[in-house]
DNA sequence: CTCATCGTTCGGCGCTCGCCGAACTGTGTG
DNA sequence: CACACAGTTCGGCGAGCGCCGAACGATGAG
């Protein structure tokens, strides 16, 4: 079926065709919806995944298929169950980088109440994948950038002082295969960068592992408790209201 | 035609949707080979990227018309010609991210020796939009990084050393817009990462204004000319043979 | 003016692909 | 063992979309 064209070389015509393959899997509104959903950084079942994009069992099973194959999830079964996430960090970049280019366009204009309340719960604070992100990802970035600890001006990293932060708080930054410790994530909805990589995963964890946040619904929202809100006015000098 | 299904709230179908409509964009082999050749960072005719893909101009306009609306391509009418490029930087990074992804599954194996040639030369040295990559990129970025004047271990950011450096180069860094001084891209041939942002697009427009470097071929490759060498080997302690 | 060239619009063809329901396999439960 | 439930496979339907050639405007050259 490959129809020989003239005009470009063989292999630019494979980097386009591999190009494009990649780009189908996300180009379908049910898979899109996977991908966003599984955002969380958790594992779903294929059942979940169905229900939430609302198609039937057979056609998630489908789709679940061609991302695995694609290498965009890794799977992982138990018993009668199948587990799905994201593959890696890298994937979920790219999803998250696509999704930040859409936003833009699509300027939130919420219907009902409740997904007001929705939209501003996930505006207040959620999750990237393995990180932190919306105005909490935000307020955590511009601190750390004010004390001192992470650099933007030049780039975007932390300094010497930011990974002793690191060790003081408890959660040493060690750096696995090519990701880097620091990287600049672009927010969909403050339009700012916030803190990615190795660090920013390390401290997403370090805050939901003591209680300085907690996941509500089933996406990626987090909520600050109030626990979490004194930490981070001691540590960061985070001023509540900021984050309301 | 939007059928109104359970299980997700509205706002998180837009999102799909919205995804969906962006990867769609990409996910057409004719359109996916315009958007690698734009990367060159200049502009094409309409005409040269229908022969470039090998398709009848009535299907490139189709074609360019979507990428145009989808905010891909900025467009400029001359006369009766129609030239077209990326819409920015940004749109640029996304495309060679999903290329980068790409590549490890496209493992290169050149069939003709004119391909092998091309495909060499494609991986001694290219552009990525308005910065160097390929062995020529990494070499510099290697350079930078031993001289102080990159840091890499705690995120990509260059150091007080490095803006002085670019300032004697007579090339000053200004931030303009949202767009970083210093940011890592991934090479998809020599999977490391090199210096793009601001920076990389001011030391890539430095090089080829001053013949450091020419465009060879029509596409993204570039050539390191003998004055190339000597000022690379003077100023960054680049070893010519590096670039061999 | 005449002609060539660049680009766009339109109609029609054919393929791909997402969707479902039904039938089937495999796993855990009572 | 029977039964409920998670997931997969298959056949078939319908819509969407990429492709082309032909006809048509618009621009620039001789």
């Amino acid at each position: 079926m490959t129809s020989s064209r003239p005009g470009r070389t063989s292999s630019a015509r494979a980097e386009a065709a591999g190009l494009a393959a990649l780009a189908s899997l996300v180009a379908d509104e049910t898979r899109a919806g996977f991908l966003l959903a599984l955002l969380d950084g958790r594992a779903w079942t294929a059942g979940e995944l169905a229900r939430h994009a609302g198609v039937a069992a057979s056609t998630a099973s489908e789709h679940l298929g061609k991302l695995v194959a694609g290498g965009l999830l890794a799977e992982e079964r138990q018993g009668r169950h199948r587990y799905v996430r994201l593959a890696d960090a890298r994937v979920a970049q790219l999803v998250e980088d696509l999704a930040a280019q859409v936003a833009p366009t699509a300027a939130v204009r919420p219907r009902t109440l409740r997904e007001a309340g929705a939209g501003s719960a996930m505006a207040r604070g959620r999750t990237c994948y393995d990180h932190l992100a919306g105005r909490l990802g935000i307020a955590v970035t511009d601190a750390l950038t004010g004390l001192g600890l992470l650099r933007q001006d030049t780039g975007f990293a932390l300094t010497d002082e930011g990974v002793r932060w690191f060790d003081g708080l408890g959660v040493p930054l060690v750096r696995t295969g090519r990701r880097p410790i620091a990287r600049a994530c672009l927010d969909w909805t403050e339009r700012r960068p916030h803190l990615a990589g190795v660090a920013g995963a390390a401290l997403c964890r370090h805050a939901l592992d003591t209680g300085w946040c907690v996941r509500i619904g089933s996406e990626r929202a987090v909520k600050v408790t109030a626990e979490g809100e004194r930490a981070l006015s001691e540590l960061l000098g985070i001023q509540p209201e900021t984050l309301h």
